[in-house]
RNA sequence: CGCGGGGUAGAGCAGUCCGGUAGCUUGCCAGGCUCAUAACCUGGAGGUCGUGAGGUUCAAAUCCCACCCCCGCAA
């Protein structure tokens, strides 16, 4: 089939990869090149990258609602249109530019986690089980209707990235099979629906006040999750939830043991801002952390 | 020129401001003690202090210059 990826982010070369081996990719689109990392350099994504290795056409339009944009999709001649985490709003005119319209992957069980950040999402909310659904983009926020779904289990140490280690199989599969034998989605039901925000940074600094098995799966869902200690950021990336209890957001002992609003976190990986992250072991070395040290001090 | 932190023993850090014997903790090796230990005691190895036969100096981890690399914020 002639089909155009829109995408941007490095895990969904996986998918863009093996759509190139079966079928022809008329021209990519993802987010124009902006200045990224340490000296702000104009970085392109992942996705244009692969484009332009593969000697694919790489477009970059801010928006899709200009007509002139519209008109250069419709008149490539596409069967259909694959999006995966292409973060932009797609108009009308471009859902219904190709026969088989609009097919995107979402990495949840769609109507459950519809919206920005549905892997953080779950995880936060300590699901048990995620998936992929397939479906064809509306006018809505992921509410078109879905082509398939494929469920995994969530693992009680599940990152983002661990996740879409376990996705992104399953959705090529899915995608490669609807593409061979195209079929008709079916509506998605409004039980059971609900949205995934996009994450805010204000939703890293831990508050200590949460039950430490929730402090512990924004930990891994948000993997940027950090206190304050002599004024510095220490980022948490690893941490285990064990039974005690103690004054909220001190320290138990001087071994990083964290009172909670329930329960004790144990911080086992740990990373100060300008350094690399460090064991527990390794970090108290350089920094000691006395019994009863306050973590919720904002300097 | 986005803002900022950092590179010193395998690891985590102090020392740099104010130049003068290379330090701490841990790990490792050997020995001792102990029923036992992530316990304790004794001894030991391990360093081109990111790079530059750079600059200044009697003397540079420390001051000056250039470059390389890592990271936090931000995006």
């Amino acid at each position: 089939m002639k089909l155009i990826f829109m995408g941007t982010p490095a895990f969904t070369l996986p998918v863009l990869e093996a759509l190139s081996k079966k079928h022809e990719l008329l021209a990519i689109y993802t987010r124009a090149p902006k200045p990224a990392g340490h000296g702000m350099k104009l970085t392109k994504s992942a996705v244009h990258e692969w484009g332009d290795a593969h000697n694919i056409p790489v477009y970059t339009p801010a928006t899709l609602k200009e007509e002139l944009v519209q008109k250069e999709i419709a008149d490539m001649g596409a069967d259909a249109i694959i999006v995966y985490a292409y973060a932009m709003m797609i108009p009308t005119a471009v859902l219904n530019c190709t026969p088989k319209g609009c097919i995107n992957i979402h990495p949840s069980l769609l109507p459950r986690w519809r919206g920005a950040a549905p892997m953080v999402r779950t995880i936060q909310a300590g699901d048990n089980e995620t998936g992929v659904s397939l479906m064809r983009l509306d006018e809505g926020w992921d509410t078109g209707p879905v082509f398939g779904q494929e469920k995994v289990a969530i693992a009680p140490d599940e990152t983002p990235e661990s996740l879409r280690d376990k996705l992104n199989p399953l959705a090529v599969d899915m995608l490669m099979n609807l593409l061979d034998n195209f079929y008709e989605p079916t509506p998605q039901s409004e039980m059971g629906a609900c949205y995934a925000p996009k994450v805010e940074k204000t939703e890293f600094l831990i508050d200590w006040s949460l039950t430490a098995s929730q402090i512990e799966r924004n930990i891994r869902a948000f993997e940027k999750c950090y206190f304050i200690l002599n004024g510095k950021r220490v980022k948490v990336l690893k941490a285990k939830v064990l039974d005690g209890t103690g004054a909220t957001g001190t320290t138990i002992d001087d071994k990083l043991q964290v009172a909670c609003g329930k329960g004790i976190l144990d911080l086992e990986i740990l990373q100060k801002e300008g350094k690399n992250s460090t064991s527990k072991h390794d970090f108290l070395l350089g920094t000691k952390v006395p019994k009863g040290t306050n973590l919720c001090a904002i300097n």
